[in-house]
DNA sequence: TTACGGTGGCGTATGATCGC
DNA sequence: GCGATCATACGCCACCGTAA
């Protein structure tokens, strides 16, 4: 077995690759369809996010998408996104991308938070009214006399700390009060989903990954030993305590480059464990249209 | 000519299931 | 309960036809 140390941004993820090919330990199975904002789901959208690094010439902004009072399905409203994206890439192709969260109001209605890299400046006026364009109209607010578009919210973010803010707080926010079972298990209220029983499809997904602001990135793989491993798992706990002994783990740290660094140089020296293989990528930047933000 | 939405095919995020 | 792995549902994107 081979134990994968990689930090990027602000995760240290630990993981053990098993010799014996795992096709040869399991037998065939089905997926069945998506039904909820699972737990693992989650962890693979934090630890995406975690993965980037806010530089503030690439104009993050977190953008949120809502309908009036009466609302489409998540498909529609998927199909309404996917045409705002769209038109949002059609003035930056190139370097455009975004990550989006669909997520249900109490009342049910479909609305999405998106982190968007790389966009060009548009007045908010002008985003409300591609938004409200590409819902149809019966989906416009009709609460006061005279009839709005649906409501957007749009704000620069300036820095990892204010992202991880968003994250949590809208991307993958927790809910104390849901009930048992995986999807809820990640905190998540699944209770609209449930009692909707229209929600078919992925919760978030990634639009233009390639052009994602990730950060450096810092790989050691190394043979496991359980001597050297065990030490470097104190080492951690240090970070975080609540890692298991000899499992593989993650954790959010604000500079988990110097775990890989100590575990190339001093661990590699003190149990005379050769290093399998070693990366060591610089972070790409893109070139961007300047932006009066 | 430009902007738009629809669509087919490829790639990947996901659920299922395993061992630990 | 966790991470690892795999098959596959479905998202992403290039391309196209249409409308203005």
């Amino acid at each position: 077995m081979k134990i994968i140390v990689e930090a990027q941004g602000t995760l240290l993820k630990v993981s053990q690759k098993l010799d014996v090919p795992y096709r040869e330990q399991r037998r065939t199975s089905t997926r069945g369809a998506i039904k909820g904002f699972s737990a693992k789901s989650r962890i693979r959208l934090l630890q995406l996010v975690a993965r980037l690094r806010i530089i503030k010439k690439l104009h993050p902004t977190f953008l949120t998408l809502t309908y009036g009072k009466t609302f489409p399905d998540c498909q529609t409203a998927k199909k309404h996104l996917w045409n705002f994206i769209k038109r949002l890439r059609r003035r930056s192709p190139e370097v455009f991308s975004c990550i989006w969260r669909l997520e249900l109001q109490d009342r049910n209605a479909p609305h999405f938070h998106l982190i968007i890299f790389n966009m060009p400046f548009i007045h908010k006026a002008t985003i409300q009214k591609l938004w409200a364009e590409c819902v149809s109209e019966q989906y416009w607010d009709y609460s006061a006399e005279e009839v709005r578009y649906p409501f957007t919210r749009i704000e620069a973010i300036r820095n990892h700390k204010k992202l991880c803010c968003y994250v949590s707080k809208y991307i993958a926010k927790k809910d104390d009060a849901s009930p048992e079972g995986d999807a809820s298990s990640c905190g998540f209220n699944n209770e609209p989903y449930l009692s909707a029983q229209k929600i078919t499809g992925r919760l978030w997904g990634v639009i233009n990954k390639a052009m994602l602001p990730f950060a450096k990135i810092s790989q050691v793989v190394i043979d496991y030993d359980k001597k050297w491993y065990r030490e470097f798992q104190d080492m951690c706990r240090q970070i975080w305590n609540g890692i298991e002994d000899d499992s593989g783990f993650h954790l959010y740290t604000s500079n988990p480059y110097s775990v890989t660094y100590i575990l190339s140089k001093r661990f590699v020296e003190k149990f005379k464990i050769p290093i399998v293989s070693e990366v060591h990528e610089s972070l790409r930047i893109l070139p961007c249209e300047p932006c009066p933000f």
